[in-house]
DNA sequence: TTGTACGCGTTATCAT
DNA sequence: ATGATAACGCGTACAA
């Protein structure tokens, strides 16, 4: 069950060192033998004992994927998976393993994350904590253990990844205004978390730097759901004037506030015109197909993965980066 | 940077084996000495190291998720999101880890599993691999490697755990039944998945029981996708004489349906009535609601992660569940 | 009931 | 350039 290194090397008429040597690359092995072993371990599928490697080296070649489950059931759309596949293959690429640390409590996360940590399972940690305030972060800038945060996080000593929101959100609003929209309404996300603060801030940005007014009653916050972007809009349309365009800081609150238009008897984008954010699969199928901002997710996730080992491996300063996004004109 | 068993033994004044054995649950420890020594653990926070442990039991307490990337993509319903809760819930209650084998193309699944397997890195996998003709799963069973599967695989030697697809399609049609409809078509998916063959059955039986004619010319083959459902449905729109109801195999394909149906400028429910498959968030929302199936899917992870630990753990024999499913009846 | 000693498969240090 | 040999941290016969 399984080669060994002393069968590979007996295999090569070598020492255990060697083939160690020959595995690792290390300089000091004569070519003719080098090659000698390698067809070997070629011939016959050796591979290394994780375990053992593991505990030789202190480290066990496997980065954790944090995912508080409040998150995970908020998006409906392929965040997660996309995200995943791009951390997966870029983990591979690089020798890594990923596994998963989902919860559902700060309780079990706790746990979890001590069990994680303390038995050195994990080399590193990211963590996609949308929200800002996750005791999290702290503990593990605390316990100085190398991680990267999807999305934004204010303390400089943590690593991050982001799309940019405010530039995509600036770009989905200054859109409705070269449409000729004046009265422009927001539905935010959760107001603690980055992406809702950003989205909000591009959405401000574009209206002063077109001059409109800001008028705080067409700002609502919502909570990324569907459902909450139908009430959010039902809020929208009571008020006097009301407005004629809304940028709904999610597809999803995007296609609540679409029904709760619709709901009231409004033709859109007639009388009323929504763009959205993220771009999920259904906005193209829309009736009318949406206006929305695209994040290069999986771009998103193997830098996430690709900025954790460098931390891990080379002890990197931490890094921010933000990648830009693109507008997604359709019909509305 | 972390105790070992022997700094717990020496704190505890015992010896490393003792220490050990408390750890283990062994039961020849005398009781106040192994509530002392549990004392000194709980107190500094000490967690095995993993990799030692794995090393000396030959066991990675690791399981692995494989999902072929065709499949992920497939899904834009929750699915997966909802498996993997489901697992790693079940995996952390019984001390295990749950890692990601995500890959795209045959050749890359092939390097990736080798690598796992033979690093030793994982003690079983569970296959959410939808194709029965995957060369996966004759693959492990020839290896002998512990391993369930996600979807049902007519080879005995595999276990596995499945969603009643054939009794959800029919539960599915004789809806339509009893709700008068006589001419009713079945848009399927590709039929070398196991799903698409099961609930084609199931729209087969209902109609067998109720007497209904099977007229070849209102089975069309989709793929699961809105896009697909589309089209199938242009097809069944053609038919004389028409289909009064359309059983969709899938919500995503069921859409797709409705969508065809407006565009020929049918009233849904009225000229048209369309049923789905898999309960997705936006089928409630859709104008009118979807009727559709619901899958116990948090429990099918689950249930997946037991069956492979008792595998694992106990050699267990393969095992087949088919969990039962659940018609929801909304507006069409 | 408790402790000693060896093995798990690898890396790394030190001779040669 | 190569080969012994000592860790790495834990489990477990075996001895006491």
């Amino acid at each position: 069950m399984g080669y060994t290194l002393e069968d590979i090397a007996r295999m090569a008429g070598v020492s255990r060192s060697t083939v160690s040597r020959v595995l690792n690359n290390h300089p000091n092995v004569r070519p003719e033998v080098r090659e000698r072993v390698w067809e070997v371990i070629r011939r016959v599928g050796y591979q290394p004992h994780a375990a053992a490697r593991s505990l030789a080296t202190r480290r066990s070649q496997v980065l954790g994927l944090v995912i508080p489950e409040a998150v995970s059931t908020l998006f409906t759309d392929p965040f997660f998976p996309e995200l995943i596949r791009g951390m997966t293959d870029a983990c591979y690429a690089r020798g890594y393993l990923l596994t998963l640390a989902l919860f559902q409590s700060p309780e079990q996360g706790r746990r979890l994350l001590h069990r994680l940590l303390s038995s050195h399972a994990v080399d590193g940690l990211i963590v996609a904590s949308a929200r800002l305030n996750d005791p999290l972060i702290p503990r593990l800038l605390e316990d100085g253990f190398p991680f990267v945060s999807i999305g934004r996080h204010p303390d400089p000593r943590v690593s991050f990844v982001d799309a940019d929101n405010v530039a995509g959100a600036r770009m989905a609003v200054e859109y409705l205004i070269r449409r000729g929209h004046t009265r422009i309404a927001t539905i935010t996300g959760p107001m603690d978390m980055a992406a809702a603060q950003d989205r909000l801030e591009g959405y401000r940005q574009a209206l002063r730097a077109r001059g409109l007014p800001l008028d705080r009653r067409y700002i609502v916050e919502g909570d990324f759901t569907q459902e909450g972007g139908r009430a959010a809009m039902q809020q929208l349309l009571g008020l006097q004037p009301r407005p004629t365009a809304v940028f709904a800081a999610s597809d999803a609150m995007a296609m609540g506030a679409l029904k709760a238009a619709r709901e009231a008897g409004l033709r859109v984008p007639g009388e009323v015109t929504v763009v959205g954010f993220d771009d999920i699969p259904q906005a193209a199928y829309l009736e009318p197909p949406l206006t929305t901002v695209r994040q290069p997710i999986v771009r998103m996730g193997a830098l996430a993965v690709q900025l954790l080992v460098e931390q891990v491996e080379r002890g990197a300063q931490p890094q921010r980066v933000v990648l830009p996004v693109e507008l997604v004109v359709r019909g509305t």
